[in-house]
DNA sequence: TTAATTTGTTAGAACAGTCTAACTTTTTAA
DNA sequence: TTAAAAAGTTAGACTGTTCTAACAAATTAA
């Protein structure tokens, strides 16, 4: 088992490594708010455990062990982050810290139930996908309207944001789950989108609510 | 703040004080599965910050503060026990260590939700008083199944024992809170109890095992 | 290509929390 | 009332996690 810190450390190299593929220990120790040699320390270890490969002045590399020990982490968080909001009626943007702690919580029971009443959820309240309990990972990456490219008609799926002044928002503009839209026209300079609806009306929406709306 | 095991070594003292007013280095050894020096080194510690009041060879005693923070963490404790149960259905049996690990998480609005999600209860599975956000308990009287009159009907609420062992023995007999039972008789030489259940069984309890169930 | 800068390392200290071994004080019982 | 047992303490060591100071390697820019 590892300790809370060590988990801490797998799940950042890991975040980390999403975009490079490789983690420095500089990189590391300023996501972490720690120093260098803490982080070097802390390779030793790891890597002693196997969860790391690590060899001086190169660089730092999950090995595989450590991904899944890192995907399970994740798993949780992103778990606990859903459960936050859509049980718990939270915030979105105060789950976060809360998942930064019940992350580390021992029981797999804990996890299953709210999976379960979650109904198996592939996705967290910002899009992120949730690894299965085998740490596999659901691919297929989500798009948001913001990336959606000009002129292709798509569904909203799903909105990644439950707040009901967010809802109340989009039914203002006249949005609703299931619609088909296409996307005429987005501005380069602030993101904002506009949007053909099957209403025939258009409707822009700004970046800030585009991201956070699902199409398929 | 207090350390999470801090906050062990208090919840400890508070539950062993209940019973005798002083706590002794033993005790709270055995309790916390440590050696009497680590008690001894943490209680000049916590005697230095103040939350207990301690002089070598005597007794350990929980200050105004200590007490306070002790109340707070039961309450955590508490509200986490009776939403695992509630909201999450997790078996009463399974939700003490759980609650062990969410009474540290340290999140105010996680726990005034379960407060909200629970309408602010006063009990928690076992039918220990939950103190409300200032630190005050809710005392009055519960009725427990070895008192309960012959002849009548009462819904388990709670059970006054976190024990696995003593769980596990009610679920072996097929109880569960929220079960209805009638009181058939009771054996005045040794005071043991024969319950219907809902489940038309008959049910035989000792008076050790039923004085810990408390019924509405 | 050398010098400056960035990045990484080692050595050594500190603190939290634990332990064992040895000792002292208090309590209990012969 | 004194000897044995129980309870408590101190000293010193060890692990995990962090730090600062000093040095070494790699990268970047002059």
């Amino acid at each position: 088992m590892d300790s809370l810190t060590e988990e801490n450390y797998i799940k950042s190299i890991y975040a980390l490594s999403q975009a490079t593929g490789e983690v420095f220990v500089s990189e590391l120790a300023k996501k972490l708010n720690v120093k260098q040699p803490s982080v070097n320390s802390m390779m030793k270890r790891l890597a002693s455990k196997k969860v790391v490969s690590y060899a001086p002045y190169k660089g730092i590399r999950l090995t595989e062990k450590g991904k899944k020990e890192a995907l399970s982490i994740i798993r949780r968080h992103r778990l606990a982050e859903l459960f936050l909001v859509k049980v718990m009626e939270l915030g979105w943007e105060e789950v976060h810290d809360i998942a930064e702690q019940l992350e580390h919580v021992d029981s797999k029971r804990f996890y299953s139930r709210m999976d379960e009443m979650l109904n198996f959820p592939k996705f967290d309240p910002h899009g992120e996908p949730i690894p299965d309990s085998n740490g596999k990972i659901h691919t297929q990456k989500r798009t948001s309207l913001s990336e959606l490219v000009e002129g292709l008609t798509a569904i909203i799926a799903a909105v990644g944001e439950d707040e009901k002044s967010f809802l109340d928002h989009l039914n203002a503009k006249g949005l609703q789950i299931g619609d088909a839209v296409t996307l005429k026209k987005r501005e380069p300079f602030d993101g904002s989108v506009t949007l053909q609806h099957k209403s025939k009306k258009e409707i822009l929406l700004t970046h800030q609510v585009a991201e956070r709306i699902w199409v398929e």
